[in-house]
DNA sequence: CTAAGTGCAAAATGTTTGCATACTT
DNA sequence: AAGTATGCAAACATTTTGCACTTAG
């Protein structure tokens, strides 16, 4: 696999990238872009390379079947635990001092070593209160 | 919907509560009792009504597509935060206290409201370290 | 007896894949 | 020119549903 300036590519990553914290599933992407000229199969092609070279991430929702996909805004958040609003959809991010020494709380607690990559935290955030 | 107490609802039962604490997928169990009569849709739907009795929770496991449900040991944990061993998949579960004031930091620092029903910490437990 | 649950097969979802064609580099 | 991506349709995997039949209460 290579990373081809193709049309539909930069189509979906701009998509994304506009929408920033914002997790998409690949049918709302499709809708989305009704007008431009890409495929259901191009944006699943598409969201799995982009996953693989780290542009976007992929993550599931509570309830939901489908997978969801997101510009992460910025570069801070790629090593944070994930905060998403069960009511806006948008994704924030727990600072990394909270979050190294919530860790650490666990660890010494229970012995359980959270990864911070795997984790998402749901709930409520401070505009949706 | 009601709860009739039929075999096939009291053989799922009985097969995710003698696995407590493990998460299986419709398909795993369906297969786990392929000795017994029960086929794969009385499986979802009971699992479904389950579910919404409160008698097992069901669980996404990053990078896979399935559901998974398990029974749930403790009375206690049936309001705590589950951690899961992405190693060995049992779910864990976040002393109140500890998940208290984890809940109580972050709302502090970053306005977000953790909703523990929803959330799952995903990490390595103290026996597969 | 009646409402609810069952099995089966078919449909619905969400995602992936094969293949011929078109585009990038 | 060579290799990669695209669109389409078909294949897949998981879950849901319609329907005739059975069972629990």
């Amino acid at each position: 696999m290579a990373n081809y300036q193709t049309t539909q590519r930069k189509i979906l990553f701009e998509f994304l990238q506009s929408n920033p914290d914002v997790p998409f599933s690949a049918k709302e992407i499709f809708e989305k872009l009704s007008d431009a000229t890409i495929s259901l199969s191009a944006i699943y092609r598409n969201l799995a390379s982009l996953e693989l070279y780290g542009e976007i991430s992929r993550l599931i929702k509570e309830g939901s079947r489908e997978g969801f996909y997101q510009y992460i805004n910025s570069d801070l958040c790629r090593n944070s635990i994930h905060l998403i609003c069960t009511n806006c959809n948008k994704t924030f991010h727990l600072e990394p001092d909270e979050m190294k020494r919530m860790i650490q709380r666990i660890q010494k607690s229970q012995g359980f070593v959270v990864d911070n990559s795997k984790t998402i935290l749901y709930g409520t955030c401070k505009y949706c209160k």
